[in-house]
DNA sequence: CTGAAAGCGCTTACAG
DNA sequence: CTGAAAGCGCTTACAG
């Protein structure tokens, strides 16, 4: 049907090793090259990647398993973890899980059965706790959250100062009564908890925490609720992109006035978070870094294999906006 | 290394016949079907996904091309896009090609040596024109860019009724001194710019569009430039969610209040569309139906290769909001 | 530098 | 229902 190896060789008078050598740039005289390139022009002859990966057991290809491709931490994430993937001539498969463990199973079986090179994972913390690394096969980078302690790779944010440092942000904008709102199913969600807990603890303040599912429509209801209730905070903290939005939803829905009537700061610099009025201030990852350092650490492992494992901590940004202005100014 | 298809046909004392039978769901005794799955069980044996789209010459894969996976309009696409794909035991190829054409030429090339299934494709207006879908070997349906006329299956929004929608919409509230913004790469653009020209001419007003590269800092600097111009019009239609972002923030920017200096309105219900003060009044577009579409007649098309093409053209909604209230009204 | 040959891990007629 | 055998399209030692 489509032409083969052995096409362009019988068009080019050569053999096939020859015509995989010319392909793989090995020694080939440049004679034999030209017509062996000549003959691939002219039958329009494209290798087959499957044959390539099953003969050479090397399959280039680098697995993406995030929960939800449509969060744009993910999405930025994802972007550049490509860009990079494609420049090396590597490949990537990307996963959806939806905070779901079966799902995670079936996406690391998957992986297995396309023999991946290695894996980038964002795991909900039940797959991350249970997960035997070394029983899959490919090394596995961990972002975002952390994976079992020191077993792989793994490129995370510092989530326990970050969180501490929006609540001393909004300490130092005087505000005392402070909520904190979190996701359940990541270790992301419980670090960033911890450090809020261990800013208002430092302050002596009391500590006021919410955990929901990591989804918008959850972060609305729970939020929709608390502010009905006579000691709901003056401030309000919420774990990542996802959870601000809600929260921001649940504050227009209610009528309440920000920051007046309530402060509110959360995780990821969303393109949308500067537009709203005011603008929400925010702790901004960085995507493009994380992406990067995670399909570099990926690549180093796969050169090295016994090279000791590393984690990669970064800094959030603080990007105060007017969602946290003092508590009483213009 | 790992465990074939051989290692578990010895250890059932099967032939490997059987083993790909069992996998394959085919004929096999109960016993021996009980006896292979064991030895898979005790083996954890997975099997090797290029050799077995080698042999039974099917690749299972679909290749997703779009420009941007950033955009949030094609973040949904895609996320419709593979959930149906896996149900239906296929994987996604993602790739971004950045409106350039050479990326895009490199990625139908990688789509051949993939052997895909078929493609789904939101191509450049100057690759739609040039492209020799026949030559491909593959069904591709394009997306939200027409292909070259009726030579492959479509999945499109009625571009040129949204955008007169949209300008009849602002044409209610009052409008008169209406601008166009509109993208330079796609058909999707010129189809919009088409609809919008159509609406104003037929209420006898005069046109005013201006074309742009297809990103938020194109159209900020655009619209920053028209606004200092004393003709400046009195309503802005922005031909995608990105390029209404660009124009929200020279809105800001130049201190314009909306809707009262300056009416917006665009594309995409993109999240933060209804977030801004006043919030945006958008055409939605059906991502997931596109999604669900596209995968639909990809598969009808893998199943049936003669049947004659078909363009499934869906409609926008209008959301009214805030940004093109009527002018001089509360 | 070049070619003949083996083999990667599967599936699929073909006999029985 | 089952197995022996061929072969998908490549790469890679092995000789020369």
């Amino acid at each position: 049907m489509t032409t083969s190896i052995k096409d362009v060789a019988r068009l080019a008078g050569v053999s096939v090793a020859t015509v995989s050598r010319v392909l793989g740039n090995g020694p080939v005289s440049p004679e034999l090259r030209a017509r062996v390139e000549a003959a691939i022009a002219g039958s329009g002859y494209r290798p087959n990647l499957s044959a390539r990966r099953l003969r050479s057991q090397s399959s280039r290809t680098v697995g993406l398993i995030v929960s939800d491709i449509c969060n744009p931490f993910f999405t930025a994430v994802s972007r550049e973890v490509e860009d990079v993937a494609y420049r090396e001539g590597m490949r990537v498969i990307l996963c959806n899980t939806d905070e779901n463990p079966d799902k995670e199973a079936m996406y690391l079986r998957l992986m297995q059965e396309e023999r991946v090179s290695g894996v980038i994972f964002a795991a909900t913390r039940e797959t991350a706790a249970r997960l035997d690394v070394s029983a899959l096969g490919f090394p596995v980078v961990m972002i975002d959250r952390a994976g079992p302690a020191s077993a792989c790779d793994a490129v995370l944010l510092d989530n326990a100062a970050a969180a501490a440092q929006l609540v001393e942000h909004l300490l130092a904008q005087g505000y005392r009564s402070i909520g904190g709102l979190f996701g359940n199913t990541s270790s992301t969600g419980a670090e960033r908890h911890a450090g809020f807990v261990a800013a208002l603890s430092q302050a002596g303040l009391p500590v006021e925490a919410r955990f929901v599912a990591p989804s918008a429509a959850a972060a609305e209801r729970e939020v929709a609720n608390w502010l009905r209730q006579p000691d709901a905070p003056r401030a309000l903290i919420a774990s990542n992109g996802l959870l601000l939005l809600g929260a921001v939803k649940a504050v227009r829905g209610a009528g309440v006035v920000v920051p007046e009537q309530l402060a509110l700061a959360g995780f990821d610099n969303d393109s949308w978070t500067e537009l709203t009025e005011p603008g929400m201030t925010v702790v901004e990852q960085p995507v493009a870094e994380i992406g990067q350092a995670a399909m570099g650490m990926l690549l180093e492992r796969l050169r090295q294999p016994e090279r000791p494992v590393r984690k990669v901590v970064l800094a959030g940004r603080l990007v105060p906006r007017g969602s946290s202005r003092r508590a009483g100014s213009a």
